[in-house]
DNA sequence: CGGGCCTGTGAACATCCTGTTACCTCGGGC
DNA sequence: GCCCGAGGTAACAGGATGTTCACAGGCCCG
């Protein structure tokens, strides 16, 4: 019974629903199955949704499965024969943390039984709807994600600076930079976007979380506080970019090669205090055309 | 309204100390369903098992829900009603770590997704077997429990400190630091975590098992007790540091950078401005034996 | 070349957060 | 029932952080 109903509809309707699993991104799962029909339906849903995915025709052995890095594994039974619970239970020992959604044709409640009870994570009869497979590899995959949210965002690098998710913290040759919260909120955002200018309306609205009124100078203040941090401990560079008139963009930019005669301690008075903020004002590329540029930085 | 059987031993089934048991016994689990003939059946077989069971004949609100400390619930959208979607987004936002399986009677797809979605675990459809339900109810609680532990088998150690899952206690030179249970939990959260700072609402959720109020002091507290035992038991170590705004992050670190003979009493010397600050700042320096090993970040 | 708007800076001020202590409640063991 | 330890809550103080202001310097446009 394949039902009817277009799952879009009330699935869409529940802005919640969509708001709890964001966790759509950068699934990779792939699917172990002939059903070419529904092979094919099921990929272009994947595909819609963004999940890397891979469709494997015949049965591979559990190790080549290990060396996928897979988040969930989608898999109908019958394809593998015989050798079915054997590798399903291989497979399981192997990955504990796989999420494994068994979806084939008609069988008894032993067979399913069985399958969860070796390690299987979830069952679906064929046919089926494609939208409740992916609810259901969602749902395998969401407790997972949970626990592991924090570790699986990858370190930065940009420049001299190395930005830690993991730790809430930016480092520069291994060094603390100290930054607060919200300092270093600022820097992933930023950096997360390397490249790309950020309009303070974004930047706010992505930290802060709410829209931004106008008059407000918290990100300006914020930009300042980071780039103070940043060029204490990491002088020779440059990373936050202002861009008149829309926000700021993040890169690294090697300083040195530049004027020798450009010594700090000559700097003109007033400017003695912490000094080395004579690099900037020539920063002004501004929103021009040639902003995507990367500088050559004249590093020679 | 509720018939209560206890079958296993009491014990929060929360946080690690349950994943060390077999799956199979000490489960607490509750059924909210009216149909008689689905309930004794499955009760018969839950008492088999020697699981902690608990039938709920009428909805009960999610707060209520919290204070039952379940595992699993078994629930039949259709005692709840019109509110069931709501009632069951609550719940899941209340209770991230609950594992709930939907089981009730025809549904369309679409009904189906959106539970999914919603933060249910499986969908089954009755009638069913009650051998499938229970099969299920393990899937879920096995994959909650596979992230909760992982670390109960091996001893860590760390700095002069060595946490042993096994005894649930935490030793310093071969001397019991004495701990209590809930700072046993904590202390081998952070520790398995060496490395990564860990925000309050997560450390909550993972000893407490539900979604922390703001407002709630219970983990600062815990580790300052945790801090003050370890302080006695190491005092020329810190292992507990915290993370102004973001939580608390595991890692041990001499003190003794100096002249051992300078006494403890004292402001330990060489820890720049002052000891009080100590809690922050101070990333990068001071490295215990094995504090900063990168994890393997290539994943996907 | 001048004005108006935008951004950088520093500091004052208001809040929030954490460390710490004291106190209360609950459940067991005697 | 009583005592005691563990867990949880409330309250306070000090420090860290976030926000707001005012002013100075810079950029763009006419």
């Amino acid at each position: 019974m394949t039902a009817s109903v277009r799952a879009g509809a009330e699935g869409g309707s529940s802005g919640t629903s969509e708001a709890a699993a964001p966790s759509s991104a950068s699934l990779r799962i792939a699917v172990l199955d002939r059903d070419s029909g529904f092979i094919q339906v099921l990929s272009k849903r994947l595909d819609r949704l963004g999940w890397e995915h891979r469709v494997l025709a015949s049965p591979v052995p559990p190790e080549a499965v290990v060396s996928m890095r897979l988040s969930a594994l989608v898999v109908d039974l019958a394809v593998l024969g015989p050798q079915a619970w054997s590798w399903l239970e291989r497979l399981c020992e192997a990955l504990p943390d796989l999420g494994i959604v068994v979806c084939t044709g008609p069988s008894t409640v032993a067979q399913r039984v069985r399958g969860l009870r070796l390690g299987a994570d979830d069952w679906i009869t064929k046919p089926c709807h494609p939208e409740e497979v992916i609810a259901r590899v969602q749902s395998v995959v969401r407790r997972r994600r949970r626990t592991t949210s924090r570790t699986d965002t990858k370190p930065v690098t940009a420049g001299e600076v190395e930005i830690r998710p993991d730790r809430f913290q930016a480092y520069v040759t291994g060094h603390s930079i100290d930054l607060t919260r919200r300092e270093f909120e600022l820097i992933e955002l930023l950096a997360s976007a390397e490249g790309r200018v950020l309009e303070r309306e974004e930047i706010y609205s992505r930290l802060w979380g709410y829209t931004m009124v106008r008059g407000d100078r918290s990100v300006d203040v914020f930009v300042r506080k980071l780039r103070q941090k940043l060029e204490k401990a990491s002088p020779q560079w440059r990373y936050i970019h202002t861009h008149f008139g829309i926000g700021y963009r993040f890169a690294a930019e090697s300083l040195e090669v530049v004027d020798p005669r450009d010594v700090p301690s000559s700097l003109p008075a007033g400017w003695g205090a912490d000094g080395a903020k004579d690099g900037r004002g020539d920063e002004g590329e501004l929103a021009g055309p040639q902003q995507d540029e990367q500088f050559a930085t004249g590093s020679l």
